[in-house]
DNA sequence: TTGTATGCGTTATCAG
DNA sequence: CTGATAACGCATACAA
């Protein structure tokens, strides 16, 4: 006697149904037409397999097929809302193309990212998506040039093959800068984030040029920071306004920096932005409720998802449809209230 | 001549080194001195494998082992940094344990969770941690019954048997409205969350026993709302502000809630907590520094992800160690300047 | 101390 | 219109 297929499989269903795993598996995966498949066949199949609650198993489907339908996605804190938005996105454009997404945190650590870089090859993953950390992108360009899919978001590294979206950081940076100046500021600090990764280059050169072609002198003590963290905005802020002379503005390169430097700014009991004007790269949800309401420059989270997949996609697919894979994106600019001008005095 | 085997797998590199795949894979799953496998073969395999980046392929691992080592996690919005919260420390948890997390947002839309969880069944997760969205989880009860590890965390279902975690919602709301109270508050309206779900209806609860224990009678009309979003909370705010009593408070069962409330009152030119006093249940990381710093419930998030981890696994391995699966943490009540005393007035 | 054979559940190929 | 067979890559029982 046969030992019965476990439940819950195709051959069982087969079995049960006195056909060949063949003929379910075609039904199962709507070929029936394409091999002719009698029409009462392929309806008593759908409806037993419905019954049954069977459902054709995906893991032995990946092996067989040498595909996942996974998109592995890295992100340095998912609980930073800017990389949830960004994962919500990611996630809902490609559950529309039958994709689903495995989810690393790399808590800030490199060490993390590149074991979450090798967790998600061996898992077969059909392509990844990283908002990346450090300097540098090695582990994902030597990743990428054995074929594996790959996209960049945020962060990116300009000299890198890899195809990226991100935002138009250069353009975004000077119009804030551009902005403190033609209200009257003349000592405007800038806090960046960790150097030498293109986000913050880009950043920084547009608030240098800014500077220049206004005729201001780019006085480097007064670009600070080393970390996209809310300690290291406290600290610099703190410092900053011991400086003699003392900044008139602050532009900080990210929100959690920027969050750093009110709480740094509210202790020392001086006010946005009476005492200090403030900018934040990055904008929160409810940055338009705070005590002063912050001027800030968006980002398109949402469109930088959808845009990562697209091209993700297209890479898996090799359908190679993008002229052009390094995307940049233009910001917004929210003028609110955080910045004051200072032109008469 | 026989065909090499494609690259990259166990088999490729045994016919590579002259060993059996065997071999090589009790190498690898270091199962090396089990077998006793000779010390030299052994470092010869380890290095090889490293050298040419050969690495067990899961998915034929996990269909031989069945088992995935992977972990489905539901929320219903991942950009809300609750949530992203949570799904962070429930990674980090994961991760310590070997497993992955596959992640599915399901847009506060009861279809796309009912799809996400088959769609997390169907790929053969070891477990599924979920935050459901709505009043019924009779899916999840199902799927659970058939024997698929599940943990639900924070809004749960209080008469199914499904291992929960949550916060103790009933004393947070009951210790809020308490505080209302004391400070002179009479009039306290409540804006509530889905209805009828487990996690609404104990926070409801908390805050008329409350009202009665002070002997203040309970008016439903003064309990308004019926879902979690930002949006209700404006519309029930801007109603409840022409009311006529006009509320003094506004005790918001939700962070999305209030911000809500904050819009519409801001834009009834009314202040916070001069004109109305205003408390919130969950806590955002910026609330000290909003325009009136919200006195709010916060939750223990981390822990949460944790201990839901946590059960899941032990759910998994069969291990059953938990005394109650039923867990309720406390919360902290937050208080800050969003609640005016107006006991003399 | 190592190898051979088998099966996990599916789908593609070929055969009818 | 349907089925038998092989193979995806691995890990185990059994054999040596």
């Amino acid at each position: 006697m046969e030992p019965l297929s476990s439940q819950n499989t195709i051959k069982y269903l087969a079995e049960h149904m006195g056909l060949s795993a063949t003929t379910v598996s075609r039904v199962l995966s709507g070929q029936a037409k394409r091999y002719r498949i009698g029409s009462k066949t392929a309806k008593a199949v759908i409806s037993e397999a419905a019954r049954l609650d069977i459902t054709p198993n995906k893991t032995a489907r990946n092996l067989r097929l040498q595909k996942t339908n996974t998109l592995g996605l890295i992100v340095p804190n998912i609980a930073n809302p800017f990389f949830g938005t960004l994962a919500r996105h990611i996630e809902s454009e490609a559950r529309k193309s039958n994709y689903s997404i495995l989810l690393c945190d790399s808590g800030e650590s490199e060490m993390v990212e590149v074991e979450s870089l090798w967790l998600l090859n061996s898992n077969n993953v059909d392509g990844i998506i990283v908002s990346p950390l450090g300097q540098t992108g090695s582990h994902f360009l030597e990743l990428y040039k054995h074929g594996k899919p790959i996209v960049i978001v945020d962060r990116y590294f300009p000299d890198m093959d890899i195809p990226y979206v991100t935002s138009d950081n250069y353009r975004a940076a000077f119009e804030a800068t551009e902005y403190l100046i033609f209200n009257g500021h003349r000592i405007i600090a800038c806090i960046q984030g960790l150097p030498g990764c293109g986000l913050t280059t880009d950043r920084v050169r547009g608030y240098k040029e800014a500077l220049q072609k206004h005729g201001l002198s780019v006085n480097t003590d007064f670009i600070v920071g080393d970390q996209y963290d809310q300690q290291r905005g406290y600290i610099e802020t703190k410092l900053l306004l011991k400086r003699n002379p003392r900044p008139t503005a602050i532009f900080s390169l990210g929100s959690s920096m920027a969050f750093g430097a009110m709480s740094a700014i509210l202790e020392e009991h001086l006010r946005v932005p009476d005492d200090i004007s403030l900018i934040s790269f990055d904008e929160l949800q409810y940055f338009a409720y705070l005590s002063t309401p912050l001027t800030a420059i968006a980002q398109q989270n949402a469109v930088m998802g959808e845009i990562a997949v697209k091209m993700l996609l297209d890479q898996i697919e090799s359908k190679d449809t993008f002229r052009d894979r390094h995307i940049m994106l233009p910001t917004k600019f929210n003028i609110r209230q955080s910045v004051k001008n200072i032109s008469d005095s």
